[in-house]
DNA sequence: GCAAATTCGTTACGCTATAACGTCTCTTAG
DNA sequence: CTAAGAGACGTTATAGCGTAACGAATTTGC
């Protein structure tokens, strides 16, 4: 991603939280920009060290709190098989996603299918469950890493 | 799960080992009992403090290896957004499951769609990448515990 | 028996996440 | 303007999850 691209994404997101009437604090902006800098789904503690780089020491709470904010409003997603964390680019619409992932070099890219979401709820209702939160990920190897093992 | 049906499924599950060749020590024998009798799933740590009352101290690679043996020969799952193992009653078929999951009381499910399944793969594929396994979890309300929610 | 492989105990450590408390800032009603 | 409340943040401590590395013990195959 270009700084161009991160700044417009930046001036998306403020946009996004002022509509809500959310305040997109200095550390939160920060910290969504480091995971949209990255070219892939960054940790929680790489980006903790990365902020104290530049604030000093400060702790996880930190962190967690500007993550669980950003989750809030969708304007990230976690990767739950990586404990990682991923930048949304459609924060305005109100969607599930999931995610493939290369288990060699770590891509990650998302994928809103809506068929996939309505059939898991569907499973879960088919036993009585009332399905708020899906997580639906799957795990392989990337285009570019299927060609490096088959010629290994 | 009564006593019976425990020792019903672990003397299946040491067919299964038998007939691969694995040896079901009685570490592994032992975890698996846990996890059988537990009506919910169980944690690596919970794990630990049992075998730990019986055996006197251990370490935590002592229950992380029997689950892995387990996990490997699919006589347990791993419930992802838990963090907990189920058992599985189904270890001689080779199969994918999902789960639901009670965000309120903890009650978990394993579910065996093979159409899901297949529209992950497909998914992935799309896009070019080799899915090698997946993830599938919904989290939501229980019937018992929607019927507590709405008289709350 | 004996060598190789598997299993297990043990210590140590790293990563992930949250609890709890106090401070500071920003908003807003009076 | 100012006091009160809410929200955000820094700080310390701690809980929970998982693995690396090494050596001893056991089992297996020859
Ligand atoms: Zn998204
Ligand atoms: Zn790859
Ligand atoms: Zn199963
Ligand atoms: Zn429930």
């Amino acid at each position: 991603m270009t700084s161009q691209q991160v700044e417009i994404a930046l001036a998306r997101a403020q946009r996004v939280c002022t509509l809500r009437g959310a305040r997109l604090t200095p550390v939160r902006r920060r910290v969504l920009e480091l995971i949209l800098r990255a070219d892939q789904p960054t940790k929680a503690y790489v980006l903790l060290a990365k902020l104290e780089q530049e604030r000093g020491k400060l702790g996880p709470p930190t962190i967690y709190r500007a993550l669980d904010f950003l989750l809030a409003h969708q304007l990230i997603h976690k990767v739950e098989t990586s404990n990682a964390f991923v930048a949304c680019d459609d924060a305005e619409r109100a969607h599930q996603s999931q995610f493939v992932i290369c288990e060699d070099c770590g891509a990650t890219e998302e994928i809103q299918d809506d068929d996939i979401v309505a059939s898991l709820r569907r499973l879960g209702e088919m036993r009585g469950f009332a399905v708020e939160r899906q997580v639906i990920e799957a795990r392989g190897l990337c285009p570019a890493c299927r060609v490096g093992q088959r010629q290994a």
